[in-house]
RNA sequence: GGGGGAAUACCAAAGCGGCCAACUGGGACGGACUGUAAAUCCGUUGACUUAUGUCUUCACAGGUUCGAAUCCUGUUUCCCCCA
């Protein structure tokens, strides 16, 4: 069994901590928790390092508790954000809390019977026996404004000028009374977050002295950053979600296979549980054909089996081949109609009457006027990518705009329409 | 309250009566190279269309002129200086 505070720091997981921490875990079993705000119905590839420091948590032998933020998720916390945040309301809420649960419950193990099972709570289920006058006169009490102010992430607002409510203002009480609850109630003794929490664990921390005169302690993770500055996490079609519906699986492969080669190294530390030396071993191979791109598989393939399963992860390998390998036309009518609809699945798709189709005269009616702007909006953006060299049919470029369109359907009625190197769609002819 | 200046396409920034759909840079998008990368190079970047075409743009509303982003009048917004 691994040491938790030396298994993050090689990890590079390891911001700051209380400083008897240490100590403390090696006294024996703790508990830990970790929160998650529901603010949409699915965990985002940020939220991946709370789990997997919840992880490495229980596989050092200690207890981890997953906290769903059915009441936290309610007042906003206002931690490094510019503005107020837009409240959810409590039908959205609840549908996010169950979503998020689902997926939680998958990375930690839950079984009965294990001495360090790991729990999933929701604060929602003692906060809202509060009412704010018991609130406000059994914690409120113990914890002054001035201290609240102090708090980097109060500050800020404070002193952008734009302000923050009362609402938001309240958050740090409210998270600070959880970890209180957790530790009077569930022996929890640990709370664990991103860099962004300190301030708000440490309220926490500061509760349970005053209320009680407990002891409790801190650990932060450092917000994960892209070597060239851009938000981690991010494509040009948004958030990398771990819910298929929402990012498929192939994107969420093709999300990490594209990292750069600054950040491969950080990533596969935090993203994988591969131990150091099998990292150092890849890193090294990497390094001697950086074309080849070991880390960025290697951790696409661990994290990919993770989150969607070892048959997704195979099908976003072959969709990647087929798509950016040096595949041909013929490769493409080689494949079998369900292959060929798991590879394309996702891809936007067009249908086009097979009596229409046989009528079109050239390439640029056919990938602008018929099929619907889907692929194009108008002939003349058609021509100009097809003049600039950037459509592909069936994997074969397309040069002249007047073309006539006799292209061989594959499977006898699916075209593949390439605009640009990445961007795919499938006319299909019914 | 007084005085001065500015408003141009996604952003920045030229243009100051016809040659302006508007220099240039960034961004974005394509292409070449490559590792589905970075760097570099090339192309496109108001709309529709493909003819040496049409239409809608230079804060807004009017006006002068054969003709305006460019001149005049009013309106709005922003900046600076003085009080």
């Amino acid at each position: 069994m691994n040491n938790f505070i030396d298994e993050l720091r090689w990890r590079g997981m390891l911001q700051d901590m209380t400083p008897e921490l240490e100590q403390h875990l090696n006294d024996g079993m703790r508990s830990a928790y970790l929160g998650f705000d529901p603010t949409a119905d699915s965990l985002h590839i940020g939220h991946l390092v709370g789990v997997m420091t919840l992880l490495h948590f229980q596989r050092s032998g200690h207890k981890p508790f997953a906290l769903v933020g059915g009441a936290t998720g309610m007042i906003g916390d206002p931690s490094f954000k510019s503005a107020e945040r837009n409240l959810l309301d409590k039908a959205t809420l609840d549908h996010n809390v169950e979503c998020l649960k689902k997926q939680l419950s998958k990375f930690l193990n839950f079984k009965e019977g294990t001495t360090n099972k790991a729990e999933l709570v929701n604060n929602y289920d003692w906060m809202s026996q509060f009412s704010f006058l018991e609130f406000i006169r059994d914690v409120g009490k113990y914890i002054t404004v001035n201290y609240m102010m102090a708090k980097d992430s109060v500050k800020r607002r404070l002193e952008e000028g734009s302000g923050l409510s009362f609402t938001e203002f309240s958050y740090q009480l409210i998270q600070g009374y959880d970890f209180f609850h957790l530790w009077k109630n569930k022996g929890v003794s640990i709370q664990l977050g991103g860099s962004d929490q300190w301030g708000n664990i440490v309220t926490g921390t500061e509760l349970i002295r005053k209320m009680e005169g407990g002891s409790a302690f801190a650990l932060t993770v450092p917000l994960i950053t892209k070597a060239d500055g851009s938000k981690f996490g991010k494509t040009e079609s948004g958030s990398v979600w771990l819910d298929p519906d929402k990012t498929s699986p192939y994107a969420f492969y093709q999300f990490w296979l594209n990292v750069s080669d600054e950040d491969a190294s950080k990533y596969i530390r935090i993203f994988t549980l591969l131990d150091k030396n099998s990292i150092e071993i890849l890193e090294k191979q990497h390094q001697e054909a950086p074309h080849l791109r070991i880390l960025q598989k290697e951790i696409a393939k661990q994290v990919t089996t993770m989150i969607h399963g070892e048959q997704e992860y195979e099908m976003a390998v072959k969709a990647s081949e087929i798509l950016f390998g040096k595949s041909s036309t013929e490769d493409l009518a080689a494949l079998d109609e369900r292959t060929f609809l798991q590879v394309f699945d996702g891809v936007p798709q067009v249908q086009i009457d097979r009596e229409e189709y046989m009528n079109i005269g050239n390439v640029l009616d056919l990938l602008s006027e018929k099929s619907q702007g889907l692929i194009f909006p108008s002939k003349g953006e058609a021509r100009k990518m097809i003049q600039g060299g950037g459509v592909a049919i069936n994997k074969e470029k397309v040069s002249d705009p007047n073309a006539s369109n006799n292209y061989t359907l594959l499977q006898n009625k699916y075209l593949l329409v390439q605009k640009g190197k990445k961007q795919y769609f499938i006319i299909s002819i019914k």
